[in-house]
DNA sequence: CACTGAACATCAGCATACTGACGGTAAGTG
DNA sequence: CACTTACCGTCAGTATGCTGATGTTCAGTG
């Protein structure tokens, strides 16, 4: 298999995960953000729009875990909506440690127009599969994802 | 399925793919800094490091094209590889424009010590698969990055 | 109630990434 | 050969991400 037997031997990138799944990932973001170019809001700043909208008066706790954020990130994409006038942050009255989340009217409605582009965008990523295909690779995604959920700093947590 | 009819309805983050794919993408780097942390070589700095092994004296146009690289991002990583001795930048005698590459002697050295670990970790970011489906997982890899390769910033390029 | 430890948000420092622009150089054209 | 065009590397600006540390606040203990 290997084309030496000695000290640095050949490797083919092709032959590596880690080195597709990093041009996907920069693929997809490249997609996403050709679809979405009019609203100016990056796949992470979607997320978090996304998630506050459905889950209003969530802290940022939460909300990182929701999305696998790390929660040292999560404070610059808030500033930014913050700043945008997209997002809030208030001082939760239970605890003052904690800032809750909510959308603004221009938020929402942002949030509104994003929506189509953004699906259009998902399936444009996935559209060189076989619709068979599709499905059978999102399942492997999950099962990658949530196996190794474990391992990343910034764990999923439903809850 | 969806909890309103009206705007704003819940966007299952489940099903899009490219919230899976960022996961992916951190738990896979998240893999590889674990297995490889005595060297402390990011994966961008690894695959630059095994790509100029690979053809000495390539300049750093090819180089990104080789990896999916955006040359506005190389800079800064051959800085830092220049700064700790293990890859040379030199000008070519044919073109003042290009700047060569090679690795140093403690590059190549960092570079097979690196090697094993590295193999180790893509093993465990597709170890939750049953052995078929990782052949099929890459496949899909594949196809998808090959088929929408033209759409980011930095495509990759053979030659 | 004072004390300790944990939790939340934030920050500084480092390393990708992308956009757009720029200086230096080469190559093709008339 | 002067001129235009294209190319190579770089840089400034913005936005993730991670590590490790810090300040504030809360909760549990004696």
């Amino acid at each position: 298999m290997k084309k030496r037997s000695g000290p640095s031997a050949a490797i083919a990138l092709d032959a590596l995960p880690g080195h597709y799944i990093r041009r996907l990932q920069q693929i997809a973001v490249a997609i996403y953000l050709q679809e979405t170019e009019a609203h100016g809001v990056t796949p992470v700043q979607f997320a978090a729009l996304q998630t506050v909208a459905d889950s209003p008066g969530i802290d940022q706790r939460r909300l990182a875990g929701a999305i696998g954020f790390d929660t040292s990130t999560i404070a610059g994409v808030i500033d930014r909506l913050e700043a945008r006038g997209l997002m809030l942050r208030s001082a939760s009255p239970d605890d003052r440690r904690v800032r809750l989340l909510a959308l603004t009217d221009p938020g929402r409605a942002l949030l509104d127009e994003l929506v189509p582009d953004m699906l259009r965008a998902q399936d444009l990523i996935l559209a060189p599969l076989k619709k068979a295909e599709r499905a059978e690779f999102m399942r492997m995604l999950r099962t990658l994802v949530s196996a190794n959920n474990e391992m990343s700093r910034a764990p999923s947590r439903v809850e």
